[in-house]
DNA sequence: AAAAGCATTTAAACCGCTTGCATTTTTTTG
DNA sequence: CAAAAAAATGCAAGCGGTTTAAATGCTTTT
């Protein structure tokens, strides 16, 4: 009927010791004679003894496990840095608790609770907009956060990115480099930090640096979706856009097969960089250019960042950028 | 320095009744005079009380925690299926521990043992092959499990899947009566059940039903990724097929492109039809023709089976089918 | 007004493990 | 060989809740 678990006690008793040797030899500790190790070892091996976590985590006050938010676990580019995440905690003996927020801020709020309600040792945000209302319920508490793939405009809370000014920069300059002249840049809601600060301003540098006059009609503004991307082609068309920057690699294959199917070739036609390398550009047809960033390092470093974070170890660099660079496939001359 | 964390002691005192009291106005329990909540609550509001879900949990023994074992988040086919388990999780008020298990016997096991210790309430099990190992591992504890996307041959543990003997039957059909003869299959590794048994079966049946030979070289198995199907495409072409039945749409992609790469026109000089109906088959051009299947509530599915299970309800029908159909998009004529 | 019957509350025993401190055992040392 | 030092081990107090049995209040009944 019970799960009949067998505890710490049981083991201490068949063993003959205390319950604090017991507990000695499963965490390691050097305190113990061999002998009595052997004995104990012994009879955890006998008993089929398995600590209970749960107990542990509310006696020692660590739970070795790390809340991470995310937005989608379907967009590809999130599951790619949940994937560094998982693997490096793993490697660090920890597990994640992973939970979706469609970027709701409010979702994100609740979430963040019942994380810290379970008394994660830390937590991984990814999420383009720190809301101050995020921010707040950050600051409240104790527990180390960082952020993956999503900045803070503040530079307040620990993150991990790429430098998007640059990327974007370097990669609408290539785009000028082949003659150019009207490039649209499409991306996510520009009230996001990353789009409307960082990639804007790298959009509009490289522009400057061409003496192109900035054209907001050339902006365009939308969600990250195939669907979003294959919807926008005629207007990016309409504006006489010849080539596009875009901020997400579902929006961009939508995109792509927007002008394909409207019998537009690219690269000749039009041409049209992406942003973030995931395995979508190599299966696009033709295969996309693009900036190309570590995907499942960012989360991985993310997620050594953190470990450091919650060991107390002294962090020199909270805001940490990863190297990036530029790869042209098909979708550029 | 420390977390000052406020207790339910401390709300008890504050509120000057006792501890029993304050945790029963917390869990919504009837036998509370209006007044008296009222005025606890005032006090939680006050201090800013969050219950320690780990306390919790060692004193109810329920974590509201449920670990999903997936082998690789970043497959679009997984990663759908986990969104929907963990959208109803959420809505059960439950939170789901992730862990990447790359479909490795060793691992699997390793991470289920350490979910089981982390006192999940419940396990949701993604995988191809249960592995007596495994299996036994299920049966030891008394932990609900239920597999998502993922056959058990013996029906001894829960599941929720499609009916794959058919839709692959369904799926070669269509394409013997569009007038293929020699229709490869291309899919896992066929140890899998889901492919040796159950889609393999599938597709002979189809072959018989036209009483087409069964040519075992027109059998392929290889790893579900992009490249390996890009990889086996001149295998395929080889083998003189003139259509091909896939069990994955990573690889079904990567075939795709591998033919059209090689100048073969699609559909026209072949065809071919996937299995998952996940985004990829709209992404990709032209546009995969694919058994449909409803991934996000294979998910869902699972994750509220397993939900009556940890509550213990009676479950009628523990071997979940659920619909599937064919949608004929551009790679079959 | 005392006895009953309910509705509320409280006291206290866990849940299973960690850990500081005390105690015992073993090893060194003079 | 006794004393001091070091190494092992045991005790018991938490950790922050849940939950049952017992106690307390009030209202109702007779």
């Amino acid at each position: 009927m019970d799960k009949q678990t067998i505890t710490i006690y049981d083991v201490a008793r068949e063993a003959s010791v205390s319950m604090a040797t017991v507990s000695r030899v499963v965490n390691g500790n050097p305190n113990v004679k061999p002998a009595t190790r052997k004995k104990v070892l012994e009879v955890i091996d006998r008993l089929d003894y398995r600590p209970n976590a749960v107990a542990r985590g509310l006696a020692s006050k660590k739970t070795t496990t790390v809340g991470v938010i995310i937005p989608d676990v379907t967009n590809i580019y999130f599951s790619s840095l949940a994937r560094g995440i998982d693997d490096v905690a793993t490697m660090y003996k920890y597990n994640i608790i992973l939970a979706n927020s469609d970027e709701n801020g409010q979702k994100e709020i609740q979430v963040l609770n019942t994380l810290l309600a379970k008394q994660v040792d830390g937590v991984i945000f990814m999420g383009n907009q720190i809301t101050e209302s995020i921010r707040a319920e950050f600051t409240r508490s104790k527990t180390p956060i960082v952020l993956a793939g999503s900045v803070d405009p503040n530079e307040q809370v620990a993150s991990v990115n790429i430098d998007y000014v640059e990327a974007i920069d370097e990669a609408t300059s290539t785009l000028v480099r082949h003659g150019n002249e009207k490039i649209a840049f499409v991306t996510g809601s520009l009230s996001e930090p990353i789009n409307g600060q960082y990639r804007l301003k790298g959009y509009k540098k490289a522009l400057a640096q061409a003496k192109i006059a900035y054209d907001p009609n050339l902006v365009f503004e939308t969600e990250y979706s195939y669907k979003a991307g294959e919807a926008i082609w005629d207007r990016v068309k309409a504006a006489g856009a010849t080539a596009a920057v875009i901020g997400d690699d579902e929006l961009a294959i939508g995109l792509l097969n927007g002008a394909g199917d409207d019998g537009v070739v690219v690269p000749d036609d039009f041409e049209l960089i992406t942003s973030n390398d995931s395995k979508l550009t190599e299966m696009a047809r033709p295969k996309m250019s693009s900036i190309t960033q570590p995907l499942y390092d960012i989360g991985a470093v993310a997620m050594r960042l953190l470990t450091k974070m919650m060991n107390k170890e002294e962090v020199d660099n909270q805001t940490i950028l990863l190297p990036y660079g530029i790869v042209e496939r098909g979708t550029t001359k």
